[in-house]
DNA sequence: TATTTATATGTAAACGTTTACATATAAGTA
DNA sequence: TACTTATATGTAAACGTTTACATATAAATA
């Protein structure tokens, strides 16, 4: 295990060049004869020689590594980013380093970290809620930073965001146009900035519409599939049934699904369901679940490039909020 | 951005001292007097110095990061080990870089620039399928390896595997137990090592118990959702239906249920199901699936555990093959 | 007091690159 | 030819740490 390994000053004694034309050599794109040149490159060859890449990292002051700071990541729709981000941006010659920042390891102490280490050039970092010190240490900006975020108040960086409250609104509108009145409503954490904006969207758009809000059929969820379970749970022992249940993610929707049907409804007959994000699993269930498409891969895209041009400098406009688009997929439960 | 960073030196100048007794007035635990400590970490606070990281990899060989290396990363089972494989690791002291494979990125192109860049004090390669490259450039050791494979073939690296072959053959034993004599098999991809293991399993165990392996009712899939449902499709198709479908996966497991369902046939009633992995939703399926658990906690902390006493030198045995447990989850699938 | 030992600090080298600058050679131009 | 310009190579500094070694001072011992 590491055996001493070689360096370009190894290479540079045994073809009688300085390590400098060695590293113009490498390097490829330098002035240096083809006939040293492809003397070097066989010398390096023959000797499997592997640059030092902390090295070289080092001198320019340049990892070429990304970090991704997510709050915890076996959920479904992180790892969908870290796909797209690590796809992004590998293709413009950078690694992804992913750090989790759940339990004890704090959001803040996890960007701080990585915001002085000079490991990495820039740092994407998915939010699910935002106070000030975050906000402050975000934008601390010792190096490019891009917001993956429901919280668009803009700060000293790039906000990448899924427009929570139309795209709720957009739901509401569908229910409306389908029949329904009587809505029912499944709130995610009430700390989360993307479930504060679905809510909202939800309420001003039943109010636009003149649906009466019954204040027994809002119920705290928490984003996870149990805490849709049991809000569902709660809602069916009301003496009034609403017809239609708009929980505000897919996972939560699972979780009525389970309620619905330990508890001998039928969707959409008896009760309909609407979910937000189209998670993997939601066009499989049964019935398959009409729900807002997020396009996860689009906002890993977005902030991956948006960051990669302004660690390169190809950006220096003024920070933006960017916005995704979604898409309303209509399914069977509702 | 990236404002003139201070260092060592430029605190070794105002506090009067060296800058080595700064970088052992920072380092905590050397010969430095009292007084001289606190000066120079009260200087260091008031400029917010915080080391170069990458400097000091640099002088000392040693980056505290450890590579992660995937097929593919949207998938929960490989989202469920980063986030074991990240966990393990910060406890440790180190950070996680996810490299996917995936894509004209190959995997061995993946293993060689991270073997030898120095950026990662050892590698962990979720292995899907091997052949002798892979195996040869594992084995090249400039670091320490830990392989999660089902392949055990031992190379010059430690592997943390899950007993499929057993699994699957507990699987056969039970479906028989519950009088299932009736058995149909939906395969995983014909090169992934953990597929041709379950397979083999379900065959040795079905000659044991004397039940007929109608070759009909073996199906080809290929660890997704689809690929469950279209093997199933074909299934449906024989004159002679199968008492239960064994998926190689949960994935196809689900695939099953959505082909089942849409042919009119009832689970456990019409055709018992049972799958393997134990994926989030198989607990929440209607009606919950029967499945072999495979606890990739336990199968990432392993790893991470095992790559890290390699690392630090505490483990210098022979390469080892460490099993991790699986348990046969009873639900209401057959 | 004289000598040894422990403690605190400083000096300078080392890690493996890149790169600004200097220099030597070759090619082009007047 | 003599001068300018382009090209190829070398020299040495720089990046920010750590650390082996040397040294100076203080404390302990004989």
């Amino acid at each position: 295990m590491l055996s001493k390994s070689i360096n370009i000053k190894e290479i540079a004694k045994r073809a009688n060049v300085s390590i400098a034309t060695v590293s113009r050599a490498l390097s490829g794109n330098n002035n240096v004869t083809k006939e040293t040149r492809s003397k070097i490159l066989k010398i390096a060859h023959e000797l499997n020689y592997k640059p030092n890449l902390l090295a070289r990292s080092f001198v320019k002051g340049k990892t070429n590594i990304i970090g991704l700071i997510l709050p915890d990541i076996s959920d479904e729709f992180f790892s969908e980013i870290i796909k797209s981000v690590d796809d992004t941006s590998y293709q413009d010659g950078y690694f992804t380093m992913v750090i989790s920042s759940h339990g004890n390891r704090s959001l803040v102490e996890s960007i701080n970290t990585m915001m002085n280490s000079r490991i990495v050039d820039g740092l994407i970092v998915l939010l699910s809620s935002v106070n000030d010190e975050i906000k402050r240490t975000l934008s601390s900006h010792r190096i490019p930073v891009v917001a993956i975020s429901g919280d668009t108040s803009i700060g000293n960086y790039d906000i990448i965001t899924v427009d929570n409250y139309k795209s709720s609104r957009d739901v509401v509108n569908y229910l409306f146009k389908k029949g329904y009145k009587k809505i029912a409503y499944i709130n995610g954490p009430s700390e989360n900035s993307d479930a504060i904006l679905r809510h909202k969207g939800f309420c001003d758009e039943c109010k636009k519409l003149k649906l009466t809000i019954n204040p027994a059929w809002i119920l705290n969820g928490d984003f996870t599939l149990l805490g849709g379970e049991e809000a569902t749970n709660q809602l069916l022992q009301n003496k009034e049934r609403p017809e239609v249940i708009f929980a505000a993610n897919d996972m939560m929707a699972v979780g009525c699904y389970n309620s619905l049907a330990k508890n001998g409804y039928k969707i959409p007959d008896d009760i309909g369901v609407i979910g937000f994000d189209d998670i993997l699993i939601s066009e499989y269930l049964t019935p398959p679940l009409t729900t807002i498409k997020v396009d996860t891969e689009t906002l890993g895209k977005f902030a991956t490039e948006k960051l990669i041009d302004r660690i390169n400098g190809n950006d220096t406009s003024k920070h933006q909020v960017i916005t995704a688009n979604t898409e309303l997929v209509i399914r069977k439960s509702c």
